[in-house]
RNA sequence: GCGCCCGUAGCUCAGAUGGAUAGAGCGAACGCCUCCGAAGCGUUAGGUCACAAGUUCGAAUCUUGUCGGGCGCACCA
């Protein structure tokens, strides 16, 4: 209601510009008043035609003022401050019509694909993959509620030396032949010891054995680095057992993340874009259109290279010399680095390589008749027959939700894209940028971690697997859920245990997602346990207190956010919106008015956080309300009946901005 | 050395397209449950927006420089 009523008043000055001051701007500013009594959009037009129209900026708001007119849904136009046009809504109108109706955006036509998580299958999931799975789940959550088509895909590298460390770890250091791994995971499960976690230990293992011998060094990387070639070929032992550790490992992943509300619809593997050649023809691609080319003097003699962007290039400023600085794709030995492969992946995803996965079901998410199939790659010949998810493989535009470390083989992608001819493909691709979860020196100790003096005075430091430094994913999660539990516990003994166990989980679930979402996608969040353990002041269960606090308004009123909002239909509320009471219900009103609005701004943006800091100022201002007015011994039945469909249109409009970000407020808490 | 990001209250962070008196949360002090639930609300204290110059009616926001911090710049992924 607030972006119709900004568009219509965008439409209207606009032709009022043109026709009465023969002045087209390229964009018009539209601000909002720093105080909601002064009017509900503001516009500092005068002053930037101050300069133009070589007028005094007051003078240009007084005729413009004049000009302007009426303007459906608008009471008027008033010239404050300096020169400043403030513009003011009908509030009882501008109510009825949000209460009317749930506004949604106009539909989005193209189809996205969204790729995030894309943890390496060799260990548990940490804090850091948590940011990132919220993050990308909730950009899928709000295109959707956009009405754009999206797919999302959780990309799966199963053949890296991630996933060869530890099968080095295990068929190298532990002598374990494919049934004796087969065996071992037997006994994890007989144990209910999970395989992710075990990993976890064997791959912080293998990385210190890697560095522990000096004289040893060379063969233990050599060991590494034949695991690996054995991976990539495929078809050995060592793959096999590669194949079994990693989708274990996989599953234990998507079991993770479900709990967060998670799910994926196609998981491509690396090991498929080798065995599929998919290589192959971008190779070729890459050769035809000149973007590859071979080196044959300097450091990266006998590679195949590409011009890296933002560099001159090999006939630059030093022509005749090869270009240093370029990136190499094809290694003197004939192997594809990643970057290589991850540009035939991409032409995949453009539906430019010719070529597809075959795919198979993983498994299934929900229960009949809801289900949701999760695919997995797979050679063609295994490929099922029955259902064929048609979109994959051919966006229109694509997010790639990896942290900002990876800024330039992404961006090297997309050059290598623009280079091939790819220029529309290059400019719908997005790397969804963000910042690494870090550790406060702090919650490193509470872990029990050994903290350096000079680790203690930084502000944070960086998780490392590698290591086996960080907080597993679902040690959090457990976490979160039984502090949330002690707290349920304590509020609601008349419940019982497995109703109380779900109300904890919800919250859990608020308290992780929103504290994943409220820090800006360029802030590296410090981990703090006290931060994300709270559930006060600026946090998910804040927010979902508040809803919790209007539906137990409408539980004793005895009647529903619907009945009260059919209720507000017949009254006028115009004189209930006057004075310093009535600008104080006005502005929650006009805040719940801009759901759409944001969420229109977080598309634009890709910023998500400014979702959860709407959520929180709503929130906010509804426990002000809640503490102002008591609604249900209000003598005023006309009052009343404002009162509660304020409560239904917060509660309503809180309900869908928690949703935009996965999370949903349990009925008590 | 080159590239990208950052520096705002004691701490953690917001400040979209330059705009009206720079805001939250936490922490601190004090107050509010006979009341639709206190996971809440109110009041107070707390700022040279790192520093300097510039652009202009106007700069936390744009430009340049300085200082301080982070991350990249593999024939790793």
């Amino acid at each position: 209601m607030y972006r119709n009523y900004r568009q219509s008043l965008f439409e209207h000055l606009r032709a009022v510009l043109g026709e009465k001051f023969q002045v087209e701007l390229p964009r018009l500013t539209v601000e909002e008043p720093p105080k909601v009594e002064m009017g509900d959009y503001a516009l500092p037009i005068a002053f930037e035609l101050a300069r133009t129209l070589r007028k005094a900026p007051c003078k240009i708001a007084n005729e413009l003022v004049a000009a302007i007119g009426s303007v459906p849904g608008f009471t008027g136009f008033k010239v404050a401050g300096a020169g400043y046009i403030n513009c003011r809504l009908d509030r009882n109108e501008a109510a009825h019509q949000l209460a009317a109706r749930v506004e949604r955006l106009p539909q989005g036509i193209d189809f996205i694909l969204v790729e995030h998580t894309s943890i390496n299958p060799n260990k548990a999931a940490h804090i850091g993959h948590l940011r990132n799975a919220i993050l990308g789940d909730t950009l899928v959550r709000m295109l959707r509620a956009a009405n754009y088509q999206v797919g999302v895909e959780n990309y799966i590298d199963n053949t890296g030396v991630q996933v060869a460390d530890v099968v080095v770890a295990l068929a190298h250091l532990q002598q374990m032949n494919l049934a004796g791994v087969e065996r071992w995971m037997r006994e994890l499960a007989a144990r209910k010891e999970r395989i992710d976690y075990a990993c976890w230990d064997l791959y912080a293992n293998v990385s210190q054995w890697y560095e522990a011998e000096e004289s040893e060094k060379q063969a233990r990387k050599q060991v590494r680095l034949d695991t690996l070639h054995a991976l990539e070929v495929g078809g050995n032992e060592t793959a096999a057992i590669a194949e079994r550790v990693s989708t274990a490992i996989l599953r234990r992943h998507l079991e993770t993340m479900l709990r967060l509300g998670i799910e994926y619809e196609f998981l491509p593997r690396e090991s498929e874009i080798l065995h599929l050649h998919f290589w192959d023809a971008a190779f070729a691609l890459l050769k035809q259109t000149g973007v590859l080319y071979p080196e044959t003097e300097g450091k990266n003699a006998g590679c195949w290279v590409m011009r890296r962007a933002g560099t001159a290039g090999a006939d630059g400023e030093s022509p005749g010399r090869p270009d240093e600085e370029a990136k190499v794709i094809v290694r003197s030995n004939g192997t594809v680095t990643y970057v290589g492969k991850d540009i035939a992946y991409h032409l995949w995803k453009f539906n430019k390589l010719g070529l597809d996965f075959g795919k198979r079901v993983f498994r299934i998410y929900g229960t009949p008749p809801n289900e949701r199939i999760c695919w997995i790659s797979c050679e063609p010949n295994l490929n099922d027959p029955t259902v064929e998810p048609s979109y994959f493989g051919k966006a229109d535009a694509i997010y790639n939700v990896i942290d900002s470390r990876q800024a330039d083989p992404q961006n090297n992608v997309i050059e290598a894209l623009r280079g091939m001819g790819f220029a529309h493909e290059a400019d719908n691709y997005h790397h969804f940028s963000y910042e690494m979860v870090a550790l406060t020196p702090r919650s490193a100790m509470e872990l029990g971690y050994l903290v350096s003096d000079e680790d203690q005075k930084r502000a944070y430091i960086e998780v490392s697997g590698r290591k086996g430094f960080g907080v597993k994913a679902d040690d959090l999660i457990d976490k979160l859920i039984r502090a949330a539990k002690a707290e349920v516990d304590a509020r609601h003994s008349e419940r019982g245990e497995d109703d109380r166990q779900s109300i904890a989980r919800k919250i859990a679930v608020g308290a992780l997602r929103y504290y994943m979402l409220r820090y800006t996608r360029n802030t590296v969040i410090a981990f703090d346990f006290q931060d994300a353990l709270s559930f006060e002041g600026e946090t998910g269960p804040y927010v979902q207190y508040a809803i919790v606090r209007a539906a137990n308004i409408f539980r004793k009123a005895g009647v529903t956010p619907e009945e009260a909002l059919q209720q507000f239909e017949s009254i006028d509320a115009s004189p209930y919106f006057s004075g310093a009471d009535g600008d104080s219900l006005w502005e929650l009103w006009l805040l719940a008015s801009k759901s759409v609005h944001v969420l229109e701004r977080c598309i634009q943006s890709t910023e998500p956080a400014y979702m959860a800091k709407y959520a929180f100022q709503l929130a906010q201002q509804f426990s002000n309300f809640y503490h102002r007015h008591h609604i249900l011994t209000e003598a005023d039945p006309v009052r009343k009946t404002l009162l509660l469909a304020t409560a239904a249109i917060t509660q309503r409009e809180l309900i869908r901005a928690l949703a935009w970000m996965g999370m949903e407020a349990p009925d008590v808490m």
